[in-house]
DNA sequence: ATGTCGGCATTGTGCCGA
């Protein structure tokens, strides 16, 4: 089973380069961020046509989360649990189901710049209700995963000039160390798992030049729990797709499963 | 190189978020 995580940067501006791609690279399930459309306005027809079931969570203007799948789709949440207040579509779950059933959670974490600062304190609050949820998925001991835009540079190799983020919320200690707890619970982070070293990226700014310069940081990824870790085939980014026309200023980074 | 997009309110362009 091929699984795509992919921050479309939204899919009204995206969707003839979104649909180029499913159709190339038929994911079995992806899972898309900033999709910036409220349920009612999401183009569903050119997803249905092509055999995929799609499941949204999005708002107006800004955030918003869904889910493209092949396979049949059971036990779908809208929202990250743990706060009634929060109005911000960035979280969507649901189970796959085929031969065996897999527990998908798609998330767009708050970016939180300016740091410090209101939008900073809410963004360690989110991960700080993401690494509950991510306890109550660990303890269910089943195959299940949470992927997407984490806004989150894990280490200093997954920038092209890690001294510029250095300041930024998306490197801050507070930011690593949070995303560093929910790991250590007992997630893999599926890139990590099959390759090390610096110079892989899913994000490139569209300003100043950054694509050409190759001035990168890697913030989409995919956490695994165990009995989804053991059927791990291969974790890639699929970099060239930031050449392409019209492109979002993420790529897709893709899990292969043993399912 | 203070360099770009996308969405929105609005009708020509400025603001926000990233």
């Amino acid at each position: 089973m091929k699984i795509a995580t992919f921050n479309i940067n939204g899919i009204k501006a995206r969707l003839p380069a979104l649909l180029d791609w499913l159709d190339e690279a038929q994911p079995d399930v992806a899972l898309l961020q900033e999709i910036k459309s409220v349920d009612e306005a999401f183009p569903r027809e050119p997803f249905e046509e092509r055999g995929y079931n799609l499941e949204t969570h999005g708002q107006k203007s800004f955030n918003g989360v869904a889910i493209l799948s092949k396979l049949p789709l059971e036990d779908v949440t809208r929202g990250l649990p743990g706060d009634d207040e929060d109005e911000q579509a960035r979280w969507i779950e649901a189970t796959v189901v085929g031969k065996q059933a897999l527990r998908i959670c798609g998330l767009y974490l708050p970016n939180g710049n300016p740091a410090p600062g209101p939008k900073y304190d809410y963004k360690l609050a989110w991960m700080a209700r993401l690494e509950a949820r991510a306890r109550e998925l660990l303890a269910a001991e089943e195959p299940a995963l949470m992927a997407g835009d984490y806004n989150i540079i894990p280490q200093d190799e997954d920038a092209a000039r890690p001294e510029t983020w250095k300041d930024d919320a998306l490197a801050l200690p507070a930011s690593r160390a949070a995303f560093r707890r929910i790991l250590n619970l007992g997630f893999t982070e599926a890139f990590r798992a099959r390759t090390r070293g610096p110079g892989h990226y899913s994000f490139w700014d569209y300003q100043a030049g950054a694509w050409t310069r190759d001035d990168g940081i890697r913030i989409d990824h995919f956490l695994l729990t165990p009995q989804a870790a053991d059927l791990l085939i291969d974790c890639r980014i699929e970099r060239e797709l930031r050449g392409h026309e019209k492109p979002s200023d993420h790529v897709p980074v893709w899990v292969e499963l043993d399912l």
